[in-house]
DNA sequence: AAAACCCGTTGACCTCCATCAATGTGCGCT
DNA sequence: AGCGCACATTGATGGAGGTCAACGGGTTTT
């Protein structure tokens, strides 16, 4: 099956249940009501690889939020360059920004993998957020999650070496944070870490040989961390507080 | 007179009147009676320069409006090496992504001027937000403005040089966009505009050296723009959209 | 099976920036 | 005024990362 570059998602455009909207942690703690009245602005839509979810300086953008796959917002300058801002996964989401300033997206989006979203309507979540005080709290936490993630990025890029966010992105893989060691493997390609971290891929590699010195073992996809205390002594790692 | 670095304001906590809060560009659109529970959770409170208004890491840090003055807020790593991340003036605020989230807040922050802020409790306003819709509206697009720029300072950072960054900032000061040429004063010292920029002072002077073969003519914190849309070509400017 | 790709790695070279050190240039001080 | 201190600039050097090019090992194509 082949399939030009699609604006939109492919197919299914249908309500998602109050179930579907309840198992998405940004929702959860919404009374029935307001969920009812959410799927009633909300639509299910699926992407494939490298289908574009918004273009960037886009109006009337939507709220999606990921139920499955991964999505990567980035920015194109007048040059030409681009710079991935973050790779998002579940329960991650893209628009809010745009649809509460109603000014034009800062950031192209696109799946990176299969992807299912919950779009939902700009203006209706706007109009819905007036009476709905709940609603509100849980996209204020949501912002503000969203806010202290790119801080801590800024931050990376204006202290740490290339190997050192590589250490720290690594780190933040691992599934047990106390333990000696960990296996784990990376979600998506090397390309798209590089651009994510901020870097070329060719410097990207060099990074994992550095940290090869650092107990860091890997075979394509697949990353040993063999000595986590010390890969975080290497990384300097900053997370808490 | 001599000061010891005072944790908290030197003086003057009292009650901000109503007409006071409706100055402060975010809560502009409130109703009276909003804004008089705003004020009833509300502080005035002065900083001399060097003055911390919180510091990193703090629990139940207080939502703080700029009335006057500076603020800057940073990042210090566990090996001692700090970033600003921002530098703030009116009408800018921090600590409300620390009052919804209650978590640690990331980053310290300080007066680098003599500074007037509107402290607001965190509890109260938590409390406040949740019966009042229009206050939630308007903090959602507070932190939606300040999630742009961040997105903007993530780009910057990844693929802009020194000297375009500068460039960007500077342009950014110029009061008329679309005039050939501006004339404009450093809200700060070089040392912080370096470490905002996330350079080192000398090589934000090497910065401005180049920056003179585009038009841009220094003395101490005077600067004159000679030809912006050259200037503007030079930094690959990509503000809008 | 060979060809054509794509991804990832490695090497050579050069640019940008940090660092260390020395020198200017204000600006407040008594 | 003249002293002292903080801010600012300039030079020399080394390290981190971008760029260009070549190459290896997969997978897909024909």
């Amino acid at each position: 099956m082949e399939h030009q570059p699609a604006a939109f998602g492919e197919q299914d455009a249908l309500r998602p249940t109050v179930a579907q909207l309840r198992e998405l942690t940004i929702f959860a703690r919404l009374e029935d009501r307001v969920l009812t009245r959410l799927a009633g602005i909300s639509e299910l839509r699926s992407f494939d690889t490298g289908d574009r979810l918004f273009a960037q300086g886009e109006m009337d953008v939507t709220f999606c939020v990921l139920v499955s796959g991964q999505v990567s917002f980035f920015r194109t300058a007048p040059d030409g360059t681009v710079t991935v801002v973050d790779v998002l996964q579940p329960p991650g989401h893209i628009g809010l920004q745009a649809v509460l300033t109603q000014m034009p997206i800062l950031t192209g989006a696109a799946a990176v993998a299969p992807t299912r979203v919950i779009q939902i309507d700009g203006a209706g979540l706007r109009a819905l957020l007036q009476d709905e005080p709940s609603l509100a709290s849980g996209l204020l936490l949501a912002e503000a999650m969203d806010f202290r993630s790119l801080v801590l990025q800024v931050c990376d890029l204006k202290l740490r070496t290339t190997a050192q966010r590589l250490g720290h992105y690594l780190l933040e893989l691992a599934p047990d944070q106390s333990s000696r060691s960990a296996t784990l493997r990376l979600p998506f390609d090397k390309r798209l870490l590089a651009a994510r971290l901020g870097c070329r891929q060719e410097n990207l590699s060099r990074a994992f040989a550095t940290l090869r010195e650092q107990g860091v073992e890997t075979r394509g996809a697949r990353v040993v961390l063999h000595d986590i205390p010390r890969l975080r002594n290497y990384a300097v790692a900053f997370d808490g507080p």
